[in-house]
DNA sequence: GGGATAGGTAACAGAATTGGTTACAAATGT
DNA sequence: ACATTTGTAACCAATTCTGTTACCTATCCC
């Protein structure tokens, strides 16, 4: 089970937020529920990816690096999906099997699951971080000190 | 990574490939380069599922529950993987946070990765083993003996 | 400059998952 | 009966993931 994906939407939903000034990993994490290093492990790829920027130092943290309206899910997810065919596929299927099957049966896969996943990364970057925002505030009123942070 | 669903498929390819004569996790586990014990508990999904039946005893083995027409790839996927969310999904964003934000991240993530898992399940839903073995066939025409089971 | 704050990263531990393997009981055809 | 084959439990090694500690570096403020 990888949380990371959700982990990280948490996360840029909370800087789309608070745009502008940085929010440290210690607020970040207690929001997420997880720990500060995780965070910043987590920013590592974010930042990688483009997503966000950091400021080290006092009164540093991150911020996004672009509009949360510039910003998909899908971005996300090829951020922090390391390998994307990983989803189905194939590692196995043994390709050095008696004959080429295993070879060919892994080609034949990945051609015919190409759509699905294609269907989903369609489906993932009609999705913005800036749209999580707006779901995320109609669900929580006012309810929690950390959603205004 | 996740071989379940590859094995699957090729496993239910070769079985639409020899329909009729129920095959031996042997051979099977010898096709798809793995363990004929990995084979027969994945069979113990797929028979729950209703895709496959076997006979024990001599002379037994497995065969398609119903023709390699009626059974598309989300068949494999449902049965194969456990949970469907868990794709992307969520389980952690500590639900016992300080306060909701946890839980109401998780319900507007599932919200919005919903429109994302469907578009992967109606692609899935269009292709059937009957089409993998199709493709299968056009790609080994006839190099392998054990294509032909 | 010095201290406090905060990110970057390596390293390690514990839990969970996965796949391969062995072992054995139960079923079935000859 | 006996050989064959499935069903399933149990175990191991490898991998992955998350949490945690530790320590270095960068930055701000005094």
């Amino acid at each position: 089970m990888n949380t990371r994906f959700a982990v990280a939407t948490h996360i840029l939903a909370y800087l789309g937020h608070s745009q502008g000034q940085p929010v440290s990993s210690e607020v970040l994490a207690s929001s997420a529920g997880t720990h500060p290093v995780v965070v910043r492990r987590l920013m590592s790829t974010l930042r990688e990816a483009g997503l966000v920027q950091s400021q080290r130092g006092a009164g540093g943290g991150t911020l996004l690096a672009r509009p949360a309206t510039e910003i998909s899910l899908l971005d996300v997810f090829r951020a922090v999906q390391e390998s994307e065919p990983d989803l189905f596929l194939v590692g196995s299927t043994n390709p050095s099997s008696h004959c080429d099957l295993g070879r060919v049966m892994q080609q034949t896969l990945e051609g015919l699951f190409g759509p699905a996943i294609e269907a989903m990364r369609t489906a993932l970057a009609a999705v913005s971080v800036h749209q999580v925002m707006e779901e995320l505030a109609q669900r929580v009123p006012q309810q929690c000190p950390h959603a205004s942070g």
